[in-house]
DNA sequence: AATGATAATGAAAATCATTATCATTAAGAG
DNA sequence: CTCTTAATGATAATGATTTTCATTATCATT
């Protein structure tokens, strides 16, 4: 059995120190901001989240934690074409399982789907291998959206 | 055997004039660059390259012109994450196979590959149509990255 | 607990890709 | 060849993201 004394159980503050960063109130603020929500918040809906509980926080600070966050593979970074960057936790720190995103052309509505990624994953880990051989590439991250229509937009 | 008596056997003027659309010299140029080219060049870089042969071209008609050829489906708008938009002739008007992305995502290489491709898109089809199935949704357009670090950045 | 080195922050200005505006030009139907 | 109007070029505007810089807060050390 683990024990885990105190925290939230991510040990985030060692996970800062331990890249060198320091554990500071706005980047706690960011993280329960993207830990509690299900969306994919721009950067500038999490400042509005965060501020709530943090009213002194600045814009900038949220675009340089999510810089930092991305670099640390806390935060996946994500492009939906509405000319913004949107955020979601890493699968290791969320709740949610392994998912892909199927993206509206016309009203951008955000469908997540877990269904068929068995076979996928399995795939793509069978790809992943091929390709790190014959490139010499160092995969750690894919992607996969689909595009179309929705329900309602068809 | 089939006959193009004139034109570079696309039609593309019919294309356009199809879906209500005029045929131009700017047009024209910049699928031009797009057809001779092997880069996913940004918007700047194709307004640079047109130049070259229609010098008095504006770099407001080739964002409206890649656009359009979005729209059209002639184009397909991709992200590197280096935040401009990048663009590649659609399968059906390119001289390329079918092919994936690797992302280095500290020197920004793209590697395409094609191998590994034809289990990909087996799958993908099997997965597209459950999808459409189960969510109601039209998909016409998938997309599938893989991000690391290539060799040179290992 | 106090200190000091310096990483992190907030506010504001700067950057830069992309879009909108508007007067002018040129497709292409008749 | 003429006329309608879509398309264009130049330029200003927009908006997300970054940078700058003076100030503040973290935390290893005392």
């Amino acid at each position: 059995m683990v024990l885990r004394l105190r925290g939230e159980g991510h040990g985030w503050k060692g996970r800062f120190r331990g890249c060198g960063y320091r554990w500071t109130l706005s980047r706690k603020a960011i993280i329960d901001v993207l830990s509690s929500t299900k969306d994919h918040m721009s950067a500038e809906e999490i400042y509005n989240s965060v501020q709530k509980n943090y009213p002194s926080i600045g814009l900038a600070t949220v675009y340089r934690t999510l810089e930092l966050l991305v670099e640390m593979r806390v935060v996946m970074r994500l492009d939906f074409g509405d000319k913004r960057a949107r955020y979601e936790l890493a699968e290791t720190f969320s709740s949610k399982d392994h998912h892909h995103h199927l993206v509206c052309n016309r009203c951008g509505k955000i469908i997540e789907y877990t269904e068929f990624i068995e076979d996928e994953v399995e795939l793509l880990e069978k790809t992943e291998k091929g390709l790190s051989m014959k490139y010499h590439f160092k995969i750690d991250n894919h992607m996969i959206q689909f595009y179309g229509l929705c329900k309602a937009c068809q």
